[in-house]
RNA sequence: CGGGGUGUAGCGCAGCCUGGCAGCGCGUUCGCUUUGGGAGCGAGAGGCCCCGGGUUCAAAUCCCGGCACCCCGACCA
């Protein structure tokens, strides 16, 4: 018999999952401690020997990549093509770009010996590839025909940060970055704003995430960037976490690498080029705003296994009925393309119903004698805990009853997420209603026309940070909270990750 | 970089003060009994006590010197 569906079995790295019958930290009592105990726990990553990395077990990597493969297909669906770049560059390429270099020096790892040897010019680990980008993108582009250039690329990176958290930061992580060049500044914001709407296509769709688009504030900016365009999500502890970004930059990078093309009047341009990246802190995010006391909750669209089989019997004789059922359930499941798989380790039912809780499978089918003689089948749904989310379903037409209750976890998981950041989301109109908002933790929104030495001002005075100015505006105007000036753009703060 | 802490079995820790057989829990291996919400009993395996030096009859323990990691702060898409 060949194996048509890799979610079979268990692979030598489930057997023995270090868990304790410990309970889990709740995430009400400390945060932080449950964050890192569900990523260990749920197995997702293990600690390295080399500070600030991980080591991403093979259950978190079918989880990046199912990131991977719901971007991927977006962005080859928009006319971006993969390619890749070296992990090492020049250093003096940094330096063409003022900002760039100024932005990211403190945070980067430099190579100067290689084969023994002093190197002539030291290599930078990429922190980011814009630089070794453009300088290849310059000899690409000579004409108006060669544009516009969209490239994606699929890559680690490395940036030395002084504290770092598993996903959320981490030295060396693992992303991907667009690099695209346009004739007009025009073309470049809209790829720009495309790929924001992209990303917040995969955040609210395929990982459930309620994710807000807005565009940063200078301070916040990227480093050399004209505009950046952000995803803004809420966690658990009401805490804001940055998703992914989009830039706009202009012409700054262009001119330092003098990316040109002669137009159809045969004018020398310079182009306008955007970069806009996602790594696998989402990863982090779908942990922090999904995860609950009992562990992680994947959403199911995202989720390595879909569905996990739990059979039960007392006897061999029971085990030997029941696993005909479980067998002819999983083949209908395989068919319906449901990512499933069978659990039978020699454990008791409620080690393994703890377990996969922990793990954050959407679905449990759970099958035992009694249910082989009515005909019928337990589902426990991961988004709604205990007896209430479990119901009997008739092993008659599985696939398509499974189905579509993971689409309604789908849908529910992201709707639980919206309702927890509306409720938490404040409208201020006075500082004094700020403090108040980031006291007791949430987004606070309101008119700001503040400076970027004011906003310095508010992170000091409260912890909160300008998240973003959402994308999406009332149409008139208002006063700004902090200074009383008349204001544009709705604001909002929060504390960050 | 400032302050604090920790390095002992795969993981979490005790032992150190007051030097004298290397311990506990979980996990793991084998056997039997168990299995509809975290099973029980029995028998095993598993150690450079972070590294180097010193004191001593004797060092996980005391002394000196290193290294690494963690937490708080500062810093940070």
């Amino acid at each position: 018999m060949t194996i048509i569906n890799p979610y079979v079995g268990l692979s030598i790295h489930e057997r023995g999952l270090s868990m304790s019958s410990q309970a889990l930290t709740s995430p009400s009592v400390d945060f932080s401690e449950w964050y890192n105990e569900i990523v260990y726990r749920a197995d997702l990553a293990d600690q390295s020997p080399v500070r600030g990395c991980i080591i991403v077990k093979p259950y978190g990597y079918e989880l990046w990549e199912g990131l991977q493969h719901a971007l991927d297909k977006r962005f080859k669906a928009t006319g971006h093509q993969n390619a890749y770049f070296p992990l090492f560059i020049p250093e003096s390429y940094l330096r063409r770009e003022a900002e760039h270099v100024e932005g990211f020096s403190p945070e980067l790892a430099v190579v100067t010996i290689g084969g023994g040897k002093v190197l002539e010019e030291p290599l930078v680990v990429r922190p980011t590839s814009e630089t070794i980008i453009g300088e290849a993108f310059s000899k690409w582009i000579q004409s108006y025909r060669d544009l516009p250039l969209l490239i994606n690329q699929w890559a680690n990176v490395v940036r030395w940060e002084m504290r770092t958290r598993p996903f959320l930061r981490t030295t060396e992580f693992l992303w991907q970055e667009g690099h695209t060049a346009h004739a007009t500044e025009a073309e470049a914001e809209a790829e720009t704003l495309q790929m924001l709407d992209v990303y917040a296509d995969v955040a609210i769709n395929e990982a459930a995430i309620p994710v807000i688009k807005g565009q940063k504030s200078d301070y916040e900016r990227f480093a050399g960037a004209l505009r950046t365009y952000t995803i803004e999500g809420m966690m658990g502890d009401k805490r804001a976490l940055q998703s992914g970004t989009s830039h706009n930059l202009g012409q700054n990078f262009a001119r330092a690498f003098n990316i040109q093309y002669l137009d159809r009047n045969n004018q020398l341009q310079t182009c306008w080029t955007t970069s806009w990246g996602l790594s696998w802190r989402m990863i982090g995010g779908i942990i922090m705003t999904h995860g609950d006391e009992k562990g992680l909750r994947l959403p199911p669209r995202l989720a390595p296994i879909q569905v996990v089989i739990v059979p039960i019997g007392r006897t061999e004789e029971e085990r030997g009925v029941v696993m005909e059922s479980v067998e002819r359930l999983k083949r209908e499941l395989i068919a319906a393309d449901v990512r499933v798989r069978v659990d039978t380790r020699d454990f008791q039912p409620g080690y393994k119903f703890n377990d996969w809780e922990m793990r954050g499978v959407p679905v449990r089918l759970e099958i035992g004698p009694r249910d082989v003689q009515a005909g019928t089948v337990v589902a426990a749904r991961r988004d709604i805990p205990g007896k209430e989310g479990k119901r009997a379903l008739s092993q008659e037409g599985i696939a398509a009853s499974v189905t579509a209750l993971l689409n309604e976890v789908q849908a529910n998981m992201l709707k639980q997420a919206t309702d927890f950041r509306d409720a938490n989301t404040h409208d201020v109109k006075t500082y004094d209603d700020l403090r108040g908002v980031i006291e007791q933790g949430g987004f606070a929104r309101g008119w700001w026309a503040g400076s970027t030495e004011d906003e310095l001002e508010v992170k000091a005075q409260t912890g909160a940070t300008h998240r973003c100015y959402p994308l999406d505006q009332p149409a008139d105007g208002g006063t700004c909270f902090y200074t009383g000036k008349p204001a544009q753009r709705l604001a909002i703060f929060a504390k960050a990750y």
